[in-house]
DNA sequence: AATGAATGAGCATTCATTCAT
DNA sequence: GATGAATGAATGCTCATTCAT
């Protein structure tokens, strides 16, 4: 079976692609990502039969990545509010890592290329990851904001949380909490006794 | 005397400018965006001399629009978080009156097409805004990190605020509401009892 | 009457043209002649309608400028070969003294731009000059040889003498005296006993 | 294996430049060459990169064109004047049998397309024609003379016998004569003994 | 299946010329 | 007359996609 060079062969294209769409935005040329890809560019179009489908499968594939990132290995149980923090902390250091990756995220996101379709698909597969604030959020005050919102702050946050810490991957630990702060305020449970605070200390006021 | 260049119509390319890209993109072509402006493809070259002048310029303008859309007419005295809350609102206000500014102007961020320079300029414009922010921040458990940081997170949060509003406008005071406790938190006053909290009534739970 | 004030303006005209023409080759923006001559685009179109009028007018200007540089002041007396000479020298120092000249003449020569009306004019202007030339043809081995191709003979040889005392003005005498010696064998006295040589104080070493 | 880079389409532009040029130009579009020469705009531009580029190696094809046409097959040993002489007519018929050579390499010569490596090329690829001329210049008086100056003449004499002779073929051996009269007294050998003279006469002073 | 040449619609930009002031 | 903004056809070049090999 050539499937296996096949998956190969694909996976170089994706990550060729993070790269030349990081460098040159969305206008990145198709011959530069085969290119960049080791491939040529009549065998690019057999992976992805159009640019569009090439970013749709890119935007899965990273949404993909990302959502493994934070649920693998599985979260130990505890407090909601640890298990989301390390759920944060997981983001966070995923896109750090890789600014690439969430730059190109954001991009297609931002673009008018992504079908309703692979939206839908991407933000399930968050669900796992999305699920953790989702539950934080209920019993709150904001309970009644419709969870969309709530995803798209927590995304929002990352993204900048996630910019800065790869800009000064030392302060990881910093910005993280910085971020989470906002998070877990954004989600209603800021100031609620049962988080007993962002930190211990906190909760003793 | 020849027809001067006429600030109506700089004004009138940087609108349908706007127009354009937040429907096709910053692809958007041109000849399309001067059609849309009521001149031909020549004239727009009068007023910028490239594509990407056209995106620095409308850039700017974006931002010293939001700039004055925050800070004008003064907002009144009163407690910090008072004022502080008051900006945020008009913030929101002014891209959910108009989303396709606040799109526009995060496709042009996010592109190559921007200039150190007119970054620089725009950060410079949005000073007076953000100040409101930073003084909240001083006195915080989060002052040690750095204004751009901060910046930053407050603008991501009112991008997905916005969005949201421009969404459902009806839910104005509640997006608001939530996306200020985020922003709040964010600068280390979420639970500083100065504040007597995220509100009044929080605060006596 | 405005007419010297015209007159000075078209003449500022041809000889920016020239400059520009010179520098950017015949493509020259009709815009940047404008503004080297201090005028504006508009007024300059008031003296040539078309670029095509330009380019013809400043041929015939410098095709004259060429004729009167050869025949002012008049060639005193003498024997043919030295009047000959001294027009060759005139017509020499022409060129090298104003290079750009003479490459215009010759980009527009070589170009579709020039009106065969022009062109007769052009040679028309020349006649004094090249009547010299013919005078010597006149009797000699050549005789049969078309006109027009003698003055080409001559005009390219000219062409090339400009050229290289241009870049070594120190060896106009030199350069001078190589290129006579090829007219005045195309012309075809090259070897008549009449002539005594290339010159007369070397036929006596 | 895809179609193959092909020397004939190559071969195909670089005719249909030759052609469109003679006709229209320098400004003959790049649309217009690849329509000419059968294929694609899109095609063209993978032959050569840029116009430039398609000048620059057009240029070059034509200086290796005349160059062969003047060296090949060798000419066969005699004395150094008949050589010459057999050089120069087959120069000037290379150019009369097409004269949009002849005019597009003077074309792109005056122009400020040609790189200095290409000028330079295109002098090397002469070397062979020039050492003819070189050879004669040697001894004579002249010998002092550039060897780049020496070559200018005779390019511009053959210029402008070719010219002579694409418009009145019948004409050949007559301009010829000339125009090597020409040559051959610029280079300084017009009164040597040694020549046999260009004309009876002259050898017996 | 892989390759890369071929295709041509599409785009930013230029520039001769016109015309309102 | 003078000015220079307005116009839009024209041009070099790019790039997603196709297809011959």
């Amino acid at each position: 079976m050539p499937r296996t060079l096949s998956d190969q062969r694909r996976a170089a294209v994706l990550e060729a692609a993070t790269r030349a769409i990081a460098r040159n935005g969305l206008a990145a040329p198709t011959a530069s990502i085969a290119a960049e890809a080791g491939l040529s560019v009549g065998s690019l179009f057999n992976y992805f039969p159009t640019k569009t489908a090439l970013l749709n499968g890119l935007y899965l594939h990273l949404k993909h990545d990302l959502a493994a990132a934070v649920a693998e290995p599985p979260i130990p149980d505890g407090p909601l509010r640890d298990r989301a923090g390390e759920g944060w902390r997981r983001w966070i250091r995923w896109g750090a890592a890789d600014p690439d990756k969430q730059r190109v995220l954001m991009l297609i996101e931002t673009s008018h290329e992504l079908t309703d379709q692979s939206r839908r698909d991407g933000t399930a597969a968050m669900q796992g990851a999305d699920a953790l604030f989702a539950e934080a959020q209920a019993g709150g005050p904001f309970a009644d904001q419709p969870l969309e919102f709530l995803v798209a702050m927590v995304g929002a946050l990352a993204a900048t949380t996630m910019e800065a810490v790869s800009r000064e991957p030392e302060q990881f630990d910093s910005r993280c909490h910085v971020g989470f702060t906002a998070v877990w305020a954004a989600i209603g449970s800021g100031g609620r006794s049962s988080d007993t605070g962002t930190d211990g200390k906190r909760s003793q006021a």
